[in-house]
DNA sequence: CGCTTATATAATCTGAAAGTTATAATTTGG
DNA sequence: CCAAATTATAACTTTCAGATTATATAAGCG
């Protein structure tokens, strides 16, 4: 499954907001879905990191999954053409800068 | 169906840059895919409408698809959340910017 | 060692997505 | 009007993603 499959699911954008957040061992994943197995979890774990959107290490039992960043700037390469569709105000770009600069997560604009 | 999903089909990606390039009547976006039938694809360019990815004009029994940008912004701003983690060594805002002053598409860094 | 804990995999089922053929709807040109 | 052209929809089939239950694998602990 290519990124665009990958993210396309709700659950693993899910899983990739916690992750955004703080790493975290798979069991801390998959209670944080209540409506699913476990397996069903892991599964998506499986997926997120066969298209590399996630790393793993092991520590005891335990599988910690972490983000990982390169995944998702395919995406945002692909988005690069078409992002002057909506840039030409330079909206995108003023979001860019100030993202960097509080070093925060911006808010949603509208 | 929502725009994540829109767009993770193949087909989809390929019309959406079809109609980044410039606007074109259903015909001649069926004739770009040999592989698909007519309906086929006038069944994705009705999942490009329902998600907002695409608007159409008629003329005359044409319908003129053209690219709608408002969308894929909603992707753009999902993506704000983790571009951080790709981009502290500022390429993304440097690609941001050369992008802008080029005026033309930037191609692939690596 | 076994037993428990944590996670992954296998087998299977199900529903939704995407494709096909056939047909309807709409506009235009003669 | 009628026929051709263009596009959309309907009905159906097939493929595939995602879910479940059951089981395997592997590490830590007494």
């Amino acid at each position: 499954m290519d990124v665009f499959g990958a993210v396309a699911e709700p659950t693993r954008r899910a899983v990739l907001d916690l992750l955004a957040r703080r790493e975290r061992p798979a069991g801390e994943l998959v209670a944080a879905f209540p409506t699913l197995t476990q397996p069903a979890v892991s599964r998506h774990l499986r997926i997120l990191r066969e298209s590399r959107l996630v790393d793993v290490r092991a520590d005891g039992t335990r599988r910690v999954y972490s983000l990982r960043p390169g995944a998702l700037a395919e995406l945002d390469r692909w988005l690069d053409t078409y992002r002057r569709f909506w840039d030409d105000r330079l909206d995108g770009l003023e979001r860019h800068l100030d993202a960097k600069k509080s070093g925060s997560v911006r808010r949603r604009t509208k």
